[in-house]
DNA sequence: GTTATCGCCTAA
DNA sequence: TAAGTTAGGCGATAAC
């Protein structure tokens, strides 16, 4: 076999050396290193195969093969046999759902049966039917119920929810399986352990539960008792949340290994309706779950794999699946916590020259390539399914393109036989993230783990291109091929589509390092178990199903039930506040005071909680004491925890403590990476505590409840401003400091105080006392710690400030901090956020004001005689707002080279002459709006857009300056 | 020519 | 059917 790296970028007419921008000139060296690599996994396979035995050839030739010739390792290791009397069966469960199934002994009627999918320690597949948990929910009793009528309400209903289906397609007959008698308690409201009888109506599918609510809602009539409304309890859970809530009564957290107990399970040999390798029944009851600690808390040896597809599009036009072949799928496969892919394959059309360390299947037949894509996926059997805009682009366009060219065999992707995955638009939609149009695709068992997805969730980025997030967090950049000539590459020899394999696979690989770099499968998984949510539901769904799950398994623990609000928007409430800010320069140290955590530790202290809550009426009605109950700055009352103890405070107190532990490894750790790491799980903790306030104050949501939030912004709004007012009257000349303290500008849950001394040191040490000292006026937990001190200190406005940060070392600054302006925003383009942060550093740290002003001067006129690149001018978040318009990754090299930037850059030369120089001084806020003295009559809007954000930056480096030079 | 409003993004 | 919150700066734009 030759072992030569066959450099087969060279090619003639090949990409334009004209695009290159200067800072890619590294990209040269680039594709033999990726190639390197390759190879010395290739190296490590052969040790490793010395003892395994074969392994599958480098190249196998052009033909239309399968089967017959698959390479041993993409199957999963052998599963050891078990005996169901003897042996139990651990698993870790990586994600769940249901089906409906019949009864066995029951002729007709149909029940739901829970389906965990999951992996043991040898690596081995499960699927696991859990049988007997049926969905239910709530409704109180009516007065004089007694048992004796259960019978009568259940036929009822039944008969009721029957009469409502318009179709019956199932045939089903028994809607209401079961109506019991449970005594439970209201979580909205305290109403002094009032525990009444409630009825728990179990139904025979999560589907039918809606139409049950709706009914008993709009009043239900049963034997002798009059017609009423009911009231609804959990009737809007998702049956997979409730399955698994219900369960962490029994300690189960989700992320558990689970066993039969006393060996009662079977092994389902009759039905294999999966493609696991295990496959059994087990009772509801029998199944036993460990929560994640000690050595339950071990990750199996997952299966991640991660994929990219090539098209040959024509000239100009996006990839359309019904007209452009899949040319190219590269695949890596790994398993989690290992560092290196134990499988990587490319399959291509037409011949292709080998590639040390992969293995390349050639077909003639797209048909083909695509069944036999199909077949690998299942033979290798992934638990996660990641790429790069694999959800959006990648999947949709395979599934189009089968469905093309008739692949019947295709679209079954899933591990559960028969289930063909399908296609689907999802709208989705929140305030935090806007409208989003998703697709998704059914793929029972395995879990999507589109690492595009993940970014747009979990980080803020200038740009989402694989290239840019590959260079942001490893250093890395793709394959320099360039998307025009891929149809170029293919339609060449072996050689030119062994150049765009080796791109292809490192767009698949590139995916699976910054999965691992990023440690996302981790993360997720944790947040998963702290949440009790199922790991799909992170990606799929909000921030409120967090809040859900735990407020559920909280609430389950004490037989509290919750209720089904109605939503509608309402009121605003007040939200925090900001301290009118005393902007200017400081060239002395400026110490920042914060409350940790305001909001939950606002919540734990005063025990705020919908079971704490007094409507109106109650504390006569209960003859509550004085003392027993709290007013609120919003004047809501709440009873305090001696009389009960809030959920909210007590799920707060899980995730701060998680925090806590999280934050003591951090301080442990050494790794760089791993401390990111660190830092962000605990800063994930923090938001999902931060996020239980947003949920009571979510209008449109589970179970809002204002009186909460707005008690909780009130007593922030009047601890900020008793803290301005405590450090101010302590820290005076009178009491013998060095100066009148001054609270220069504060926002929600900070002050930032002008404490007049001259060192940092002092600074710091006089901002420790006087936290704690302040600290000491408010209910724990609630605690204001001092945190940083800024020196020198520029503060432009509200919420826009920067200085250097001193935190560890009261000697040399962390870093320069800079919140709100330009620098950080995503909406400006390169050159202004370069030009501002050059600046402030020049004022902050090199003190050199007129410095800052010489470069200014220096860029504005390198741009208006046209010497900028326009990679400078172009803001980046535009363009992948555009390109995920065009609906695919491709799109964002596609708008590269096509974007109409290019086409200004040589029709609209920024030639103009503007008087910025004279006018942005005068910076009367509203006059600045006049001085774009650009005039862009005939421009593009975004060019206009450009040109008068580079003003914007003028003006906004005067201010600097006026501010350095007059505010004191 | 000012002034209210919207879109976007950030601070907390 | 599902969607965390409010405050606030700043540019663009429509309305007066």
């Amino acid at each position: 076999m030759d072992h030569k790296r066959h450099n087969g970028s060279r090619l003639m007419g090949g990409p334009s050396q004209a695009k290159r921008g200067k800072t890619m000139g590294e990209w040269e060296d680039s594709p033999s290193q990726f190639e390197e690599e390759l190879s010395m996994f290739e190296e490590a396979d052969m040790d490793a195969e010395e003892m395994e035995g074969q392994a599958g050839h480098d190249v196998i030739p052009v033909g239309d093969l399968f089967s017959a010739d698959l390479n041993p390792r993409w199957r999963r290791p052998p599963a050891p046999s078990l005996d169901p009397s003897s042996d139990t069966l651990v698993f870790q469960q990586i994600d769940l759902d249901y089906y409906l199934a019949g009864m066995p002994g029951q002729s007709q009627g149909k029940v739901p049966i829970i389906r965990m999918f999951g992996v043991t320690d040898n690596g081995n597949s499960v699927c696991c039917h859990v049988h007997g948990f049926a969905p239910y929910f709530y409704v109180p009793a009516p007065n004089g119920f007694m048992s004796a009528h259960l019978v009568e309400f259940k036929k009822e209903l039944n008969s009721a929810v029957l009469k409502d289906m318009r179709s019956n397609k199932d045939n089903i007959s028994v809607t209401v399986l079961a109506v019991d008698i449970t005594r439970k308690e209201s979580m909205y409201g305290y109403h002094g352990k009032h525990i009444i009888d409630f009825l728990r109506i179990t139904m025979a599918m999560p589907r039918l539960i809606a139409p049950a609510k709706r009914l008993l809602e709009q009043g239900f009539k049963f034997a002798h008792f009059p017609t009423s409304n009911y009231q609804s309890y959990e009737a809007n859970i998702d049956f997979e949340i409730r399955c698994v809530c219900l369960r962490k009564r029994y300690k189960i957290i989700w992320k558990t290994w689970w066993r039969d107990e006393n060996d009662r399970y079977r092994l389902n040999t009759q039905k294999e309706a999966s493609l696991c390798q295990y496959e059994v029944d087990v009772g509801w009851k029998d199944l036993i779950s460990h929560p994640a600690e000690g050595e339950w808390q071990r990750i199996a040896p997952l299966r991640v794999l991660s994929f990219d597809i090539e098209c040959a599009g024509r000239k100009g036009i996006f990839p359309e699946p019904d007209k452009d072949p899949v040319i190219q799928i590269a695949s890596m496969v790994q398993r989690q916590g290992e560092t290196e892919p134990f499988i990587r394959t490319v399959f291509t059309l037409q011949s292709c020259a080998s590639i040390v360390g992969s293995q390349i299947l050639c077909f003639t037949q797209e048909t083909k390539l695509l069944q036999s894509w199909a077949e690998f996926l299942r033979t290798v059997d992934p638990d996660i399914i990641t790429g790069y805009n694999i959800q959006n682009f990648d999947f949709p366009y395979l599934l189009n393109r089968a469905a093309a060219l008739k692949v019947n065999y295709f679209p079954y992707l899933g591990r559960v036989r028969g289930i063909k995955s399908v296609l689907k638009d999802l709208n989705f939609q929140s305030k935090q993230m806007g409208r989003r149009e998703n697709k998704t695709i059914n793929m029972e068992g395995r879990v999507q783990f589109d690492l595009l997805q993940v970014l747009l969730r979990d980080y803020k980025l200038r740009s989402y291109t694989l290239n840019a997030v590959s260079f942001h967090f490893l250093q890395e950049q793709k394959e320099d091929v360039q998307h025009s000539i891929i149809t170029d590459l293919q339609n060449g020899n072996e050689q030119t589509r062994r150049r765009l394999a080796v791109y292809c696979l490192k767009d698949a690989y590139l995916p699976l390092r910054l999965l691992l770099k990023l440690m996302c499968v981790i993360n997720y998984m944790e947040m998963a178990r702290v949440t009790g949510v199922p790991l799909t539901y992170l990606l799929s769904r909000g921030q409120q199903i967090k809040v859900v799950s735990q407020l559920l398994r909280q609430a389950t623990k004490q037989d509290l039930v919750m209720p089904v609000v109605k939503t509608e928007g309402g009121e605003d409430y007040t939200g925090a506040t900001v301290i009118e800010p005393e902007k200017g320069y400081y060239s002395l140290p400026i110490t920042t005071l914060d409350f940790s955590s305001l909001y939950p530790s606002i919540m734990m202290a005063h025990n705020l909680c919908y079971t704490t809550l007094l409507q109106k009426g109650s504390v006569e009605k209960l003859g509550l004491a004085p003392e027993d109950f709290i007013k609120t700055p919003t004047g809501d009352l709440f009873v305090k925890s001696s009389l009960r103890k809030g959920l909210l405070p007590e799920i707060l107190e899980n995730l701060l403590s998680a925090r806590k532990r999280a934050k003591a490894e951090l301080k442990k750790e050494t790794d760089p990476f791993k401390k990111q790491v660190l830092d962000g799980r605990q800063l994930a903790l923090k938001i999902s505590a931060n996020s239980v306030y947003g949920f009571t104050g979510a209008q449109v949501g589970k179970l809002p409840c204002l009186e909460i939030s707005q008690s909780v912004t009130g007593f922030g709004r009047q601890m900020i401003e008793q803290t301005k007012q405590l450090v101010e009257s302590k820290y005076t000349l009178s009491n013998g400091y060095q100066a009148d303290a001054r609270v220069i500008y504060g926002d929600t849950d900070s002050v930032m105080v002008k404490l007049g001394v001259a060192t940092v040191k002092e600074a710091m040490d006089i901002g420790r006392e006087a936290a704690e000292w302040v600290s000491s006026h408010f209910t724990p937990p609630i605690k204001l710690e001092f945190e940083k001190v800024y020196y020198p200190y520029l503060l432009i406005n509200k919420k826009r400030y920067a200085g250097l940060y001193f935190s560890s070392s009261a000697s040399t600054h962390d870093k320069m901090d800079c919140k709100g302006i330009e620098t950080v925003r995503r909406d400006n383009c390169p050159l202004v956020a370069n030009l501002i942060n050059t600046c402030l550093q020049k004022i902050l740290i090199d003190r050199d004001p007129q410095g800052a002003v010489e470069h200014a001067k220096e860029v504005i006129s390198d741009l208006l005689c046209n010497r900028i690149d326009i990679s400078q001018l172009v803001i980046t978040k535009e363009l992948t707002r555009t390109a995920q318009e065009y609906a695919g990754k491709q799109a964002h090299v596609e708008l590269a080279e096509r974007t109409p930037s290019t086409c200004w850059r040589t029709t609209f030369p920024l030639t103009h002459n503007t008087t910025w120089s004279s006018s942005c001084p005068n910076l009367s806020k509203q006059k600045r709006a006049t001085t774009h003295a650009v005039k862009l009559r005939e421009a593009p809007v975004l060019a206009a857009k450009l040109c008068s954000r580079q003003m914007v930056c003028v003006c906004n480096f005067h201010l600097l300056y006026f501010s350095w030079c007059f505010g004191k």
